[in-house]
DNA sequence: TTATTAATTATCATTTGTGACAATTTATAC
DNA sequence: GTATAAATTGTCACAAATGATAATTAATAA
């Protein structure tokens, strides 16, 4: 005999709106005061749903970790039949899942910048990263049966630190060649396993 | 007829300790005060010298770029005579110049992941990166005269990022098998151009 | 030693970020 | 309609960061 609660919907928009204002101005600039303002709300309701700034980058730490989980086991999914190399060139690459990539990408690094002054978030960045490059490992090795694990798993990592330094170096202006010489060293490391 | 000017001098350390901040901190935590604080003046000092904060972070852009380039021409000339591939790993992950690199990396690294908030900044890390890349491809065309001038700029590009990806997980405590791997990786790509 | 110029110290006001909590409104069940 | 529990609004105090400037001290040249 209550007011329903709107707890769960109003932490999930927070969270997405913490996770723009990181994308946009970087972990320590994105003050309360812009999470709210971006989620459209006072800012006493953020911290009333989502308690103190501690609370809030602990939780935005978990939230981006498995939005990022998800999207990648989405995209795995959606080209688990596509043998060629070029499955991972799309899920990386493709504009489909930017709207949502654009967003995340930057996000995820920025925490994972910041993740030595918060031992919560350095403990569920570590383990999703850890996580992402094991599974993209397993996928490589799925595709390349003769490569061994160790070449699959360096592989792996090294696509991963190309694909995060290519998101974060989008601020530059560089010359297009050189953003553009992303993808083929993507395919020069994947080919290495033939 | 006058007291002798330490303005070169000030600035000088005002920069330096200013790097350490955002090494420490990242560039938007790093306060005046902080910064004051390291530089073992008061804030009205810093002030004094080196102006508002916006022209504090223009000024520590040109400075660690120019260190950083410095440090990457003084590190390429004490090597220079060394034909073999580990030449580069050398430069990259022997400990020596570390003291200045641990330092230098992740500020270089988080003024990139700032530049596209302040424009000179972004000009200033562009002409940078670009000529670190450069650089590094005319290198390792010297050292691998059959291969093409672009693949030498992929792989170029490729040992940065992963150099830069490299340092910037240090915060992280991933597992010692897949930090390792970034050598090997390394390896990888250069063997890639034989 | 004195004038000159710069370093250095000390303070102030303003803005912004944060935490806390009271007051009010609103949607449900009875 | 009324009680209930939650959402929502509003406001206050406190601390931190920045900008600005006056007052003081110190080192040189003449």
């Amino acid at each position: 005999m209550a007011r329903p609660s709107l707890q769960a919907e109003r932490q999930q928009s927070i969270m997405a709106a913490f996770t723009r204002c990181i994308s946009k101005l970087g972990l320590e600039a994105a003050s309360l005061d812009e999470i709210a303002k971006e989620a459209g709300m006072q800012r006493s309701l953020v911290r009333h749903f989502a308690g103190n700034r501690e609370d809030l980058v602990n939780q935005v730490a978990d939230y981006i970790a498995s939005e990022f989980e998800h999207i990648w086991q989405a995209q795995g999914y959606s080209h688990r039949d596509d043998p060629s190399d070029d499955w991972l060139l799309n899920v990386l690459f493709s504009p489909a899942p930017e709207t949502q990539y654009q967003i995340m990408l930057p996000a995820f690094y920025a925490l994972l910048s910041a993740a030595h002054r918060y031992p919560s978030v350095r403990v569920r960045m570590t383990q999703c990263f850890e996580l992402y490059v094991a599974d993209l490992s397993l996928k490589l090795q799925a595709r390349h049966k003769q490569a061994t694990t160790d070449d699959c798993q360096q592989v792996a990592l090294g696509i991963i630190n190309i694909y995060f330094a290519w998101d974060s170096l989008r601020g530059l202006e560089l010359n297009s060649t050189l953003i553009g010489n992303n993808e083929k060293l993507i395919k020069r490391l994947l080919s290495s396993l033939n």
